[in-house]
RNA sequence: GCGGGCGUGGUGGAAUUGGUAGACACGCCAGAUUUAGGUUCUGGUGGCCUUGGCCGUGGGGGUUCAAGUCCCUCCGCCCGCACCA
C-alpha cells in the first residue's frame, strides 16, 4: 500500500470528466460575487501545442483558480486566433483549405488544452475565422468608418512582382522577397488605415493610469506614440535659387532655440521642393532615386554614413534676411516625419555635426554647458544636445534653453511670411495610423463595394456578413479573393449598377483587438452586449509574451476607446483601458540540435550521452552525432519541442503545470531540463505519499476540534497555517516559483509530522492535510482533488473556498532576532515577541558573544528594531 | 547611439523592500533500507583558516548603528527602438 504510486495519467482524466460533467467552470453573467476576469492571449491555431505553450496557459489558470477559490466570480474564457498567413501558405503548399487545416488545427489543440486540466469556460469559446466573429467585426469597421475612423489612403507598400503579393518588411530579407527572392519593388497602392493617431495622446497619458503593467511595457509603448513638442518653421527660399513656382520651406524642430545656431536645411528625397529642384537636375534626381532605392540591407550599412547633396536652392534664415542657409537633400532625413524637411544646428546635434564637417559647412555653438566658459567653450567632434544657457544667439542670449524655447516660439509666431505666421506651435507623434489592408483570402473581409459612381459604398448591415468564398482557389500566388470568378461581383447597394467588393481583407490584429470584448456574450447578436462588457471589462489580469507589448496592445487599447466612441461599449470606468493588470511571462526554453546533415531535430530523435563538457548528442535512429546547439525558446520551426501530449501521458498534467511553475521567476524564462521533469514527477508522488498515509494516521473527518493542543500539535498548525498565507500571497502577487518553494517547505514539515503524536495532533494534522491539499489546488489540480477524495471527501476541491489562515496563528509568541555587534552578527536572541525595546537591550547584552566581541569596550548605544534586531554599538 | 533591465553558492533561484544573505529545489558528499524495476529515508553542503574567527551578493568608492537592497563610478550580459528633426 504505501509504496503504491500514483497514477496520474489515469486519475487525471478521471477529474477532468468530473469537473467538465458538473460544468463547474462556466462564468455567470448575473452574480453577486466580486468579478474577476482572467485571460491568456488567445492561440494562433498553429498545429499542436507544445510544452512551451503550456506554461502561459497554466499561470493564467492558477490565478484563475485561485481567485475562485476566493469566492469571485470567475471569467475564465478560451478562443483561436484563427485568421493568418499560415493557414494560406499551408493551402498552397499541401493543397487542405486554409478553413479545414485551421478547424483540425483547433480541434487538436483544445483536445490538448483540455488535457491540461485548465478550469475554462468553453461555452464561451470563439474562432474569428468564423463568420459569427467577424461579421461583427464588419459591423465595426462599417461604424468606425462612418465615424471618420476608417479611412483610405495611398501608401508605399514592399510589392514582391512574382508572388503578387504585399510584405511586411520583416518579409523583405535583402532587399528580396522571403519566399520568392524577387527584388522587392516600393509600390503605391490604396489601402484601408484606422486613425490610431486620433488617440495618440490619451493612449500616451492614460498609460500612466496602468499601475499594474510592467514599467517595461508602459515605455515600450510611450516611446512607440512618441510625442514631441515643437515648432513648425517656414524659411523663405532665396528667389534666385528657388525652382519655380517654389517660394518656401516648412521645416518641423523641437529645438527652435537653436535657431541661430542652423547651418543648413536638409529635404527628405521625396520632399516636394526635392522633386521640383531635381527636374532640371539631373544628378541630384539621380541622388534621389538611390537614396529611395536604400532597401533594409543597405540602410544598415549607411546608418553611419550620413550623406547629402546640395541642391543650390538657399533659404532664407527667419531672424536675419541677410543669412542664406544651403538646402541639401539628405538620406536622413524621412518623409514620414514631420514635414519631411529639418533646419540643422550642428552644434546641438550629433548627426547634424557628422554632416556638417563632411560637407565643411560653417556654424557656431549656441549653447554654454553649465560650467563651461564661454570664451574657451568650442565644438569639436561632439555635440552638446543638453540644457545651458544660450550664446551667439543675438536676443536669446543669457537666456536658459527653455525660455529660450518659449521666446524664440513666441518671436517666430508674431513674424509673418505672406500672410501666415512664420512659427506654429506643433505637436507631433511617432505613431502612425494602422494600416489594415491585407491583400490576402484567410482574413476579415474588409465590408465595403466599390462603384464607378457611387464611389466607396458600405456594405448595408442587413447584407452582412460578407462572407469568405469556400471555393477560392490556393494554386498560384496573389490574392484568391481577387482572382475569384464571381465573388467580387455584386451590384451598387446605392445606385443598383454593376460594382466590385473590395477584394484586402483584415490584418489579423483586428482580430485580436476585440475578442476578449466578444468574451463577455460571445452569443449576442450584436457586436457587444454593453451590460455584459460593463460588467466583465476590463480585464483583471491578462497574461502573455512580451512580444506583444506593442502592437497587440496598443491596438487594442485603441479599440476599446474606439468602441466607446461608436457607441459599442460603455464601460463602468472613465480609464477606458481593456486591461487593468498585465503579465508578461517568460518562455519555456530548450536546446536545439542539428544533424549532420543540416537539419533539426526534435528531442525525440536525439539520444544524449555524459555530462557537463562531455555531453555528447547522437541520433537515434542512426547513431550518428549530433550538434548541440544553443538554447532557444521552444519553437516549431527549430524543433526543440516536447509535444505536450506525449508529455502528458507520461508524466500527467500536473507534472508539466508544476515544472512550468517552479524555479524560474515567472517573468523570466525557463528551461526545459529532464532532471527539472523528474524534480516535478517525484514530488507529484511524495504529496501523494503523504496525503495516502497521513489520511490514515490523522482523525476522522468530522471530528470535534480539541479544546486545546499540545506543544507539537500547535507547532504543526502554525507551520500550517503560515504557509497557506504564504502561498496565497505568492499566488496573488503571481510569484509560483515562490508559492512552489512555500509549498516544498511545508510538505518537509508534514513529512516529519506523520509520526508525531499529542494532544490534538490527529486533528492538527488533518487540518495541515487538507491545506497542503488545498494550496496545492490551484497549480495542481487533479492531484489536489484526488487528495481532497482520499481524505474522504466527495464534493470537488475545486468548488472549495480557499481556507482563511487564523491571524492568531500566522505569528509566533516567541520570536528569535539577531544581535549584532557594531553592524556584525554575533549571537541570535529568543525573546517574547511582545518584548519591549529595554527588555530585549538588556537581554541582548547578557549574552556571552556579545561581551566577548565588544572586548570591553564600553557600550555607547544600542539600536533595538523590536521583532527584528539588535545592534550593540561599542 | 538612445532607452530599459539584470549581475547573489557548482546550478535554478529566495531574502518580509535598509534589519540573521544563500529559503526552496537541483547537484554533490556520507550513511541507512532496497538493491530487476525513473526508489525511498536520514545527515551534511558559500569560501578560507586546526570549532573561534576571517572573508563573502560583478569591481571600486560613498551614505548609515546597519547595504544584496540607497547614491556615485567602472566592468560585463540581456532586451527594446533604431537616422524622429
Amino acid at each position: 500500500m504505501a509504496n503504491e504510486s500514483y497514477d496520474a495519467p489515469a486519475r487525471e482524466k478521471h477529474w477532468q470528466e468530473v469537473w467538465e460533467k458538473a460544468d463547474i467552470f462556466r462564468a455567470s453573467n448575473d452574480d453577486p460575487r466580486p468579478k474577476c476576469y482572467v485571460l491568456e492571449m488567445f492561440p494562433y491555431p498553429s498545429g499542436r501545442i507544445h510544452v512551451g505553450h503550456s506554461r502561459n496557459y497554466t499561470m493564467g489558470d492558477v490565478f484563475a483558480r485561485y481567485k475562485r477559490a476566493k469566492g469571485m466570480n470567475v471569467l475564465h474564457p478560451m478562443g483561436w486566433d484563427a485568421f493568418g498567413m499560415p493557414a494560406e501558405n499551408a493551402a498552397m503548399e499541401n493543397k487542405v483549405h486554409p478553413a479545414e487545416w485551421t478547424y483540425q488545427n483547433i480541434e487538436t489543440m483544445k483536445r490538448q488544452l483540455k488535457s491540461m486540466g485548465l478550469s475554462l469556460d468553453w461555452s464561451r469559446e470563439i474562432a474569428t475565422c468564423s463568420p459569427d466573429y467577424y461579421r461583427h467585426q464588419q459591423k465595426l469597421f462599417l461604424d468606425m468608418l462612418k465615424k471618420g475612423l476608417a479611412y483610405r489612403k495611398a501608401s508605399k507598400v514592399n510589392w514582391d512582382p512574382v508572388d503578387h503579393t504585399v510584405l511586411a518588411n520583416e518579409q523583405v530579407i535583402d532587399g528580396r522577397g522571403w519566399r520568392s527572392g524577387a527584388l522587392v519593388e516600393q509600390r503605391e497602392l490604396t489601402q484601408w488605415f484606422f486613425k490610431i493617431t486620433e488617440y495618440a495622446d490619451e493612449l500616451l497619458e492614460a498609460l500612466q493610469t496602468l499601475e499594474k503593467w510592467p514599467e517595461k511595457v508602459r515605455l515600450m509603448q510611450a516611446n512607440w506614440i512618441g510625442r514631441s513638442d515643437g515648432l513648425l518653421v517656414r524659411f523663405a527660399l532665396d528667389k534666385e535659387t528657388a525652382p519655380k513656382g517654389q517660394s518656401e520651406v516648412e521645416v518641423y524642430t523641437t529645438r527652435p532655440d537653436t535657431l541661430f545656431g542652423a547651418a543648413f536645411v536638409a529635404l527628405a528625397p521625396d520632399h516636394p521642393l526635392a522633386k521640383a529642384a531635381s527636374k532640371d537636375n539631373p544628378k541630384l534626381a539621380a541622388f534621389c532615386e538611390e537614396c529611395r532605392h536604400m532597401g533594409t540591407s543597405i540602410a544598415e550599412l549607411e546608418t553611419a554614413e550620413k550623406q547629402g547633396f546640395d541642391t543650390g536652392i538657399r533659404a532664407v534664415h527667419p531672424f536675419d534676411k541677410s543669412w542664406k542657409l544651403p538646402v541639401y537633400v539628405a538620406n536622413f532625413i524621412l518623409m514620414d516625419y514631420g514635414t519631411g524637411a529639418i533646419f540643422g544646428c550642428p552644434s546641438g546635434d550629433q548627426r547634424d555635426l557628422d554632416f556638417a564637417r563632411k560637407y565643411s559647412l560653417p556654424f557656431v555653438p549656441v549653447i554654454l554647458p553649465p560650467g563651461e566658459d564661454a570664451a574657451t567653450f568650442a565644438i569639436n567632434d561632439k555635440a552638446f544636445d543638453g540644457k545651458g544657457t544660450m550664446i551667439n544667439s543675438k536676443f536669446l542670449d543669457g537666456l536658459d534653453t527653455k525660455a529660450a524655447f518659449e521666446e524664440t516660439a513666441k518671436r517666430l509666431e508674431a513674424l509673418k511670411l505672406g500672410k501666415k505666421p512664420v512659427g506654429k506651435r506643433k505637436v507631433n507623434y511617432r505613431l502612425r495610423d494602422w494600416g489594415i489592408s491585407r491583400q490576402r483570402y484567410w482574413g476579415c473581409p474588409i465590408p465595403v463595394i466599390h462603384c464607378k459612381s457611387c464611389g466607396v459604398v458600405p456594405v448595408p448591415v442587413k447584407d452582412l456578413p460578407v462572407e469568405l468564398p469556400t471555393d477560392a482557389t490556393f494554386d498560384k500566388p496573389g490574392n484568391p479573393l481577387d482572382r475569384h470568378p464571381t465573388w467580387k461581383h455584386v451590384k451598387c447597394p446605392t445606385c443598383g449598377e454593376d460594382a466590385v467588393r473590395e477584394t484586402d481583407t483584415m490584418d489579423t490584429f483586428v482580430d485580436s483587438s476585440w475578442y476578449f470584448v466578444r468574451f463577455t456574450d460571445p452569443a449576442m447578436p450584436t457586436p457587444v452586449d454593453k451590460a455584459a462588457a460593463a460588467y466583465w471589462l476590463p480585464v483583471d489580469q491578462y497574461i502573455g509574451g512580451i512580444e506583444h507589448a506593442i502592437l497587440h496592445l496598443l491596438y487594442s487599447r485603441f479599440f476599446t476607446r474606439a468602441m466607446c466612441d461608436t457607441g459599442h461599449l460603455k464601460l463602468k470606468s472613465n480609464v477606458r483601458e481593456p486591461f487593468a493588470a498585465l503579465f508578461t511571462q517568460g518562455m519555456v526554453t530548450h536546446e536545439t540540435y542539428k544533424s549532420r546533415r543540416g537539419g533539426w531535430l526534435l528531442p525525440t530523435q536525439v539520444r544524449v550521452e555524459g555530462e557537463g563538457d562531455k555531453r555528447r548528442a547522437f541520433e537515434a535512429s542512426t547513431g550518428e552525432p549530433v550538434a548541440i546547439g544553443s538554447i532557444e525558446k521552444m519553437s516549431k520551426s527549430r524543433k526543440n519541442t516536447i509535444d505536450l501530449d506525449a508529455f502528458v501521458s507520461q508524466h500527467g498534467a500536473d507534472v508539466a503545470r508544476w515544472f512550468v511553475l517552479s524555479d524560474s521567476p515567472p517573468e523570466r524564462d525557463v528551461i526545459y531540463t529532464d532532471v527539472g521533469v523528474d524534480g516535478a514527477r517525484r514530488f507529484v508522488q511524495r504529496i501523494w505519499r503523504l496525503v495516502d498515509q497521513g489520511a490514515a494516521a490523522a482523525a476522522k473527518k468530522g471530528a470535534a476540534k480539541p479544546g486545546s493542543f499540545g506543544p507539537e500539535a500547535m507547532a504543526l498548525r502554525r507551520s500550517a497555517h503560515k504557509a497557506l498565507d504564504q502561498v496565497a500571497r505568492a499566488i496573488e502577487n503571481l510569484r509560483f516559483n515562490v508559492a512552489v518553494a512555500y509549498v516544498y517547505e511545508f510538505a518537509n514539515v508534514l513529512s516529519s509530522a506523520l509520526g508525531k503524536t499529542g494532544e490534538g495532533y490527529p486533528w492538527a494534522l488533518r487540518e495541515a492535510l487538507e491545506f497542503l491539499v488545498q494550496m496545492i489546488g490551484p497549480m495542481m489540480p487533479h492531484l489536489a482533488e484526488e487528495g481532497w477524495a482520499r481524505l474522504g471527501y466527495n464534493t470537488l476541491l475545486a468548488n472549495q473556498p480557499w481556507p482563511e489562515a487564523d491571524p492568531g496563528l500566522l505569528v509566533d509568541d516567541t520570536i528569535t532576532i539577531a544581535v549584532q555587534v557594531n553592524g556584525k552578527r554575533r549571537d541570535e536572541l529568543t525573546i517574547a515577541r511582545t518584548a519591549g525595546s529595554d527588555e530585549i537591550e538588556a537581554a541582548a547584552l547578557r549574552l556571552e558573544p556579545v561581551q566577548r566581541a565588544l572586548e570591553g569596550r564600553p557600550v555607547k548605544k544600542v539600536i533595538v528594531v523590536p521583532q527584528r534586531i539588535v545592534n550593540v554599538v561599542g
